[in-house]
DNA sequence: TAGGCCATCTGGTCCT
DNA sequence: AGGACCAGATGGCCTA
């Protein structure tokens, strides 16, 4: 296995917080030489980019997690969660705007379609009323 | 300790 | 050709 000095830059770009000494460094740079160069420096730029769009996607999340009320307000939410929540809370929305009536309990269907029972926000807005 | 969640890498596909 | 997007694989971390 050999190292570039891209893919150095790379991990020191990437790792810098685990705080390597010079004698770490040394060692990585011994080792930098290695055949088929251009195709790992595109996979380490492809790699690059992929991390980049991760972050976008879950700043993307973050902004979307703050738009949605919880209990606490900073309850840690994981990503599939966020999605389904804010699926409801647009729906409770959408029922609070139809009915023009905010102080209004709003009804969801249930899974079976016979019942309706009191929607997710609504809930949680008469829990702390009381 | 098992299961859930996540970040990262990777290869494939599609688009410009 | 190069970049964006996606899904599968993998390994680490955390919690019940």
């Amino acid at each position: 296995m050999g190292l570039y000095p891209w893919e150095l830059n790379f991990i020191m770009d990437t790792y810098t917080s685990y705080q390597m000494n010079e004698e770490t460094w040394e060692q990585l740079r011994s080792v930098t030489q290695a055949p088929n160069a251009p195709a790992q420096k595109q996979r380490c730029q492809a790699n690059a980019r992929e991390r980049d769009r991760t972050q976008n996607v879950n700043m993307a999340f973050n902004t979307l997690r703050h738009l949605i009320p919880t209990e606490p307000a900073d309850r840690k939410l994981s990503k599939i969660e966020i999605l389904r929540l804010a699926g409801s809370y647009i729906t409770h929305l959408d029922n609070q705007l139809y009915t023009g009536d905010m102080e209004q309990p709003c009804l969801k269907k249930s899974d079976t379609v016979y019942k309706t029972s009191l929607c997710t926000f609504c809930w949680s807005t008469l829990k702390k009323k009381k």
